[in-house]
DNA sequence: TATATATATTGCAATATTACGATGTTAAAA
DNA sequence: TTTTAACATCGTAATATTGCAATATATATA
């Protein structure tokens, strides 16, 4: 098959999972990266910054854009993007609960 | 074509990145959650527990372990998992680490 | 309006992931 | 030694992801 059964997982299951799968692949964890030395928002220079192609640049960032972790503006002729770092730190939170919730006593 | 060009990032990406994504099922979050709730080693109830075949649940359970977050021992007939808790904080921390360098200010 | 620039979308090929039945392996118990 | 129970591994099918060239779209500027 090859499908997720999602439907046997809790909403939050799902939902944490799925925010760790969009931090899940290198370019990604790059983009990200990037966005965070920039003082302001970055336009036109991060296709260039990561080894990939515009193409899949922006298919990256539209994955890291719908978990609501961007927020861009058109600024003249480009989109203008940075982190959205209250989303940002929700997130954090939330994968600092999992974690915390988890790490029981065993062994 | 559909791999992952691992070799234009970092080690460091790569390594996060591999991280994430092991957390980026809902089994393998249903998985641990459930191995937290547990005061002693999980043996042979896990299957039951979650709504996936066994030989499903064994590659997850692989996958978790690859990534050194489970303590294992053949114990009778049945080998009984716990989890790696030193493991499972050294990575929260790492993650920790990542959020808190990449939520810079901007916008 | 036409052009140039930046980003998004589409279509496609290659690879990865997910899931499970069947089978193999291991260790205790009969 | 044979049987049984618990996992692991293999093989396979279905779906998802990754990446890019080509193309479309949007906006500022000439």
């Amino acid at each position: 098959m090859g499908v997720t059964k999602s439907q046997i997982f809790t909403e939050k299951q799902n939902d944490l999972a799925q925010f760790f799968k969009v931090l899940g692949h290198p370019a990604r964890v790059a983009i990200l990266e990037y966005i965070s030395t920039q003082d302001s928002c970055i336009c036109n220079d991060i296709v260039g910054e990561i080894g990939l192609s515009q193409a899949t640049i922006s298919q990256h960032l539209q994955v890291i854009n719908k978990a609501g972790l961007l927020k861009g503006n058109y600024k003249g002729k480009s989109i203008c993007y940075c982190l959205n770092v209250e989303r940002f730190k929700d997130l954090q939170e939330q994968l600092n609960l999992f974690f915390n919730t988890t790490a029981s006593n065993c062994c």
